[in-house]
DNA sequence: TTGAATGCAAAAAATTTGCATATTG
DNA sequence: CAATATGCAAATTTTTTGCATTCAA
């Protein structure tokens, strides 16, 4: 664990949701130097081998890295105002357990968001 | 409806799921002169604002474009081997349910991929 | 003729890679 | 000392934009 990885570390359980660019930005801003944006793409790859951090799609261009042990719930994004909510993972064990016994598929719902339309866009529509 | 988007509907009717790259390909071969890159997203944002088309992500890097009337399923991506299954939309209503009673939010579980492991990649772990 | 569509080339944005240098164990 | 990580710059890849030209109603 260098202190480079250690800082990229602390950017993103910082952000809790962050693209890679976001911790390039982030980790330029804690005061020390900045680090260069391969350094970063770099970090959270070996932290994600590591098992230290998680990544989601939220949409089709942004991985989100978290923390490993804030990886149990699904993402909701909101296609009217881009909103990004949260529901539990156990909605989605039904789910799950369908997909299981269709098809044999495993799979893990919290690896990338499901679009659609929160409460407040929903109503408006 | 131009001759270019003609095309470009063919192409999308003709592969089922493709990238706007893989598309460009598709025109590029089909016997007629290629079109611009630009033609054809364009084009394919004109197509899905039409309705006659619509598109799912598979992966962050990969929307994929496929006839409208071709939407009514869930994507299911193998991160072992990559193949890409599907399943009945209706595996997923208890879910979508769920989140709807839970945080108000209307999922559309067709417009990302869910991903996992397929029958023979998880039975290897 | 009037607005929309096309083609091309250049611009952006987001990653990735090569390689010399610095760091870690 | 040997292996790995970093920083920088350049290369890739994918998508978008500006603009002159062509097409269609």
């Amino acid at each position: 664990m260098t202190p480079q990885r250690q800082r990229v570390l602390d950017a993103v359980s910082a952000l809790a949701h962050a693209t890679p660019d976001e911790v390039v930005t982030a980790v330029g801003a804690d005061g020390g130097t900045p680090l260069s944006p391969s350094t970063v793409y770099r970090a959270l790859e070996a932290l994600e081998s590591l098992g230290a951090v998680g990544h989601t799609h939220l949409d089709h261009r942004a991985p989100t890295y978290h923390l490993a042990d804030h990886a149990d719930h699904v993402h909701l994004v909101c296609r009217g105002c881009g909103r990004v909510d949260q529901c539990d993972r156990e909605a989605a064990a039904g789910f799950e357990g369908n997909v299981l016994q269709a098809t044999g598929f495993v799979a893990d719902v919290t690896h990338m968001a499901i679009h659609g339309w929160c409460r407040a866009c929903a109503s408006q529509r």
